[in-house]
DNA sequence: GTTGAGGTTGAACTATACTTTAAGGTGTAG
DNA sequence: CTACACCTTAAAGTATAGTTCAACCTCAAC
């Protein structure tokens, strides 16, 4: 069989079938075929390409940005520089998104620590901290 | 002047007048009184909720959150140790979003370490990483 | 031939934090 | 008295990544 309706590849895929029409409509995959009666028929690279998807979005990237690197990945004409620039956006991205969340983590810890975990709210130096009148 | 109305308190924030209204909507703030003819009045008051809900976010907590914190800090009923929990789950929640960050960013690193930066698409490892058979 | 699993579509809903729009009332200065 | 800035509401739009729903069609088995 080399040929899958759209339940066997979700199935295969762990994907759910509305999912796989979602990615459709947003342009990164689409079935090779479709039967006379409209059911969607998927080929292998089907599942190459949902992998590339899972890969690419595990590491950050977004659909739009995924359907770029597709549509890098299938053109020839393109050069690989585009991608490692890509790839350099994202880190940044990820680099600048890891720096907010390590000052938010630190301004939780130090307000973490100077509370005794006790009594009542109006003592708690947490919320004594937010609304503090001094900046 | 002791009261404000919403277009003041927005320009004195730095908020728009539509996000003091949303804040409304969402439970976060409510105005003092209203004029006869509707006009939402505030108090200063206000001033410190505001700047208590963008510490808040600053550090992580979403509207949802800084709700219920708004409330336990308005109820002297409660213990400072629901607080205390409070921050610290969201301290163990940032630490996981960062370790998802920093793998993200590993992973992105080893793949862009092994471009060359030049050539068509189909030669780019990135390219070829995630569109690799093995796993 | 009917049942049940699985397929089709378009639209609406979820979560988060707003922003924009439409249609209309209010307050004040000239 | 008429501009014009500012206020009111409810509803819809934005971005992201789907999920759910309604109404209907198809395919294989019994």
């Amino acid at each position: 069989m080399t040929e899958f309706t759209i339940g066997r590849l979700a199935k295969q895929t762990g994907l759910a079938t509305e999912t796989l029409r979602y990615y459709e409509r947003r342009g990164l995959i689409a079935p090779h075929q479709r039967t006379a009666s409209g059911y969607r028929l998927y080929r292998r690279e089907a599942f190459q390409r949902l992998r590339f998807i899972r890969r690419a979005q595990a590491l950050g990237f977004s659909l739009d940005e995924i359907a770029e690197l597709l549509a890098l990945s299938d053109d020839p004409d393109q050069s690989a520089a585009v991608v490692k620039q890509f790839t350099r956006a994202k880190i940044q991205d990820i680099e600048s998104r890891i720096r907010d969340l390590e000052r938010m983590k630190r301004g939780l810890a130090a307000l973490e620590s100077h509370c005794p975990g006790h009594g009542p709210t109006s003592e708690c130096p947490i919320l004594a901290a937010l609304n503090a009148e001094d900046e």
